[in-house]
RNA sequence: GGCGCGUUGGUGUAAUUGGUUAACACGCCGCCCUCUCAAGGCGGAGAGUACGGGUUCGAUCCCCGUACGCGCUACCA
């Protein structure tokens, strides 16, 4: 059984660098199905130091995106930028303590396509790092520009226990002399992530593992600042197929979490897809096989030992409409919409029809038993949310105001010319029917094919296009019921100009 | 360049921490069902576990090396 400690407090801290994106998004969902587990707190925090690139807009999406998945946070949203008078209270101290020291170099200007071989040719000892503290008072009274920065030790090395990747440790002969404050007084993300984990009381640092290595540094200061290092769960990242990065830029929408919103996916679908996205259950043999989770059960059944080490590829195909993004996720969304309880799924519906301008309240009075009954039968082919609109635009609109598919226009209707007077004739023959029902319509439209000689198929699928404008949908007399005689009628008797 | 992390079918994951014909799901193919498309049922192709060495009676699992990928290495986060 998971381990119930309330004392646990565990955040997620995204900078608002751009939306929400699907790495976020699990990093977020991990750290809150840990912290609903074992009944502690789950904190957002906007990393939002690097005012540059930060702005109100990405916040709010990234608001959005949590709300939309139902991460409900306990604290927060807390602004880094709020603190930076303690961060700079942070340095100072480490200043103080020795721990840190000013460093008078001008800066440098870095070129980005060469900062890494420019780098690798300075790893040097910092002339200012033995700097009398006299001196270094004078030159700083006196006005001369500084950062600060760490004074990393000279021998030994820095460990911790990951939770996911175990032991690591790092020669501090690896670690540079990290800057903490800038010359302007601007403190940088190691320093401040640490002294808000510090001040906000996280217990779990649990975040993607682009910052395993940082995590050293982190250590270095958590131990200088006199504060006890939290437990560490690193996750693996989320590639592109190409085993690429999976950047805004070169994937667009597609790593947006508002995208998925926008296009129809249930968030219970999405987030049962991110859960299995760099981990299993532990639990159970034969639950092994289990991939469809609710919440609850994520929540019960989450382990931070089920984390898996190695990245996970985002499988999606650019430019393929109908799979426009992971097709896992796809059949997810789907088997959520088609499996889910009725009542969970309408509203959803209730929404979608809203926007798409389909929305009646009687749905939800006198015709609600219809209402249902016509979104079970969309649910089947559903996809996504979206298809409520899509495909069933026909059921909910009178007269002929939906699209007729050329496609199926051609396939059904115009290949054969006696339909012109065919669907006509079958529509008088659905007039005299007193019970409009299934097997009435049935044995209507199987009469007048063979009174007239043709094959039902043929009557059948032209039907289901002069009556929805598609060629696929439900079982056509399903279909015919749920449309209602006068609609059906009306429409078989108008379409035949389309043959 | 340095340091670190990783590597099971196309993708996501399993495999009682050395003993399985390497399992499941998505996707793909075929058959059945059928008024279409799905769904559903049944079946199939697809990995000998990155590669090369060890250790062992026996390695997906332990050790070493190589390759590849990724991350960090900024007065970015």
């Amino acid at each position: 059984m998971p381990e119930v400690r309330n004392d646990v407090r565990v955040r997620f801290a995204p900078s608002p660098t751009g939306y929400l994106h699907v790495g976020g998004a699990r990093t977020a969902l991990f750290n809150w199905l840990y912290a609903r587990q074992t009944g502690g707190k789950f904190i957002l925090r906007i990393e939002d130091t690097d005012t540059q690139r930060s702005s109100d807009e990405m916040v709010r999406g990234i608001l959005e995106g949590m709300e939309w998945l139902g991460l409900d946070y306990d604290e927060g949203p807390f602004f880094q930028s709020d603190n930076a008078d303690k961060h700079r209270a942070a340095a100072q101290q480490l200043l103080a303590s020795g721990a840190a020291y000013r460093d008078f170099t001008p800066k440098q200007e870095r070129n980005d396509a060469t900062i890494k071989q420019d780098i690798a040719k300075e790893r040097v000892v910092n002339p200012f790092r033995d700097l009398p503290v006299l001196e270094s008072d004078a030159r700083a009274a006196n006005g001369e520009p500084f950062v600060i920065r760490f004074k990393v030790p000279t021998e030994g090395k820095t460990q911790f226990e990951d939770a996911v990747f175990g032991a690591q440790e790092r020669d501090y002969h690896d670690i540079e002399d990290l800057v903490l404050l800038r010359s302007d007084g601007h403190p940088l993300y190691n320093l401040s992530v640490v002294c808000d984990d510090i001040a906000m009381g996280i217990t779990h640092v649990i975040r993607g593992q682009d910052h395993l290595s940082n995590t050293h540094k982190q250590v270095l200061i958590y131990q200088a600042l006199g504060a006890k290092v939290p437990v560490f769960a690193h996750l693996p990242l989320i590639l592109a197929p190409n085993k690429g990065k999976l950047s805004k830029r070169k994937h667009g929408e597609i790593v947006s979490v508002t995208t998925y919103r926008e296009r129809g996916f249930l968030p219970d679908a999405f987030v049962n897809f991110l859960a299995l996205l760099g981990w299993a259950p532990q639990e159970g043999a034969a639950a092994k096989d289990q991939e469809i989770f609710s919440r609850d059960e994520l929540i019960k059944l989450f382990r931070l030992e089920g984390i898996h080490k190695s990245n996970a590829v985002f499988n999606f195909t650019e430019g393929d409409a109908r799979n426009w993004t992971d097709q896992k996720a796809l059949w997810m969304n789907f088997e959520y919409l088609k499996t889910w309880p009725l009542e969970k799924v309408l509203p959803y519906a209730k929404a979608e029809l809203q926007s798409a301008g389909l929305w009646k309240d009687e749905y939800e009075s006198e015709r609600r038993g219809w209402y249902e009954h016509v979104i079970g039968l969309l649910r089947e082919r559903a996809r996504t949310i979206k298809d409520f609109s899509a495909h069933g635009r026909p059921y909910f609109v009178d007269g002929l105001d939906f699209e007729f598919d050329p496609e199926a226009v051609k396939k059904n209707l115009s290949k054969d010319p006696a339909l012109k007077e065919l669907l006509p004739g079958l529509a008088e023959a659905f007039v005299p029917l007193t019970e409009f029902t299934h097997e009435s319509a049935e044995a209507a439209l199987r009469a007048f094919a063979e009174a007239r000689g043709v094959k039902a198929g043929l009557l059948i699928n032209a039907t289901r296009t002069a009556l929805t404008g598609q060629a696929v949908g439900p079982s056509l007399f399903e279909l015919v019921v749920a449309i209602g005689q006068q609609r059906a009628v009306e429409r078989l008797r108008h379409t035949a100009s389309l043959v």
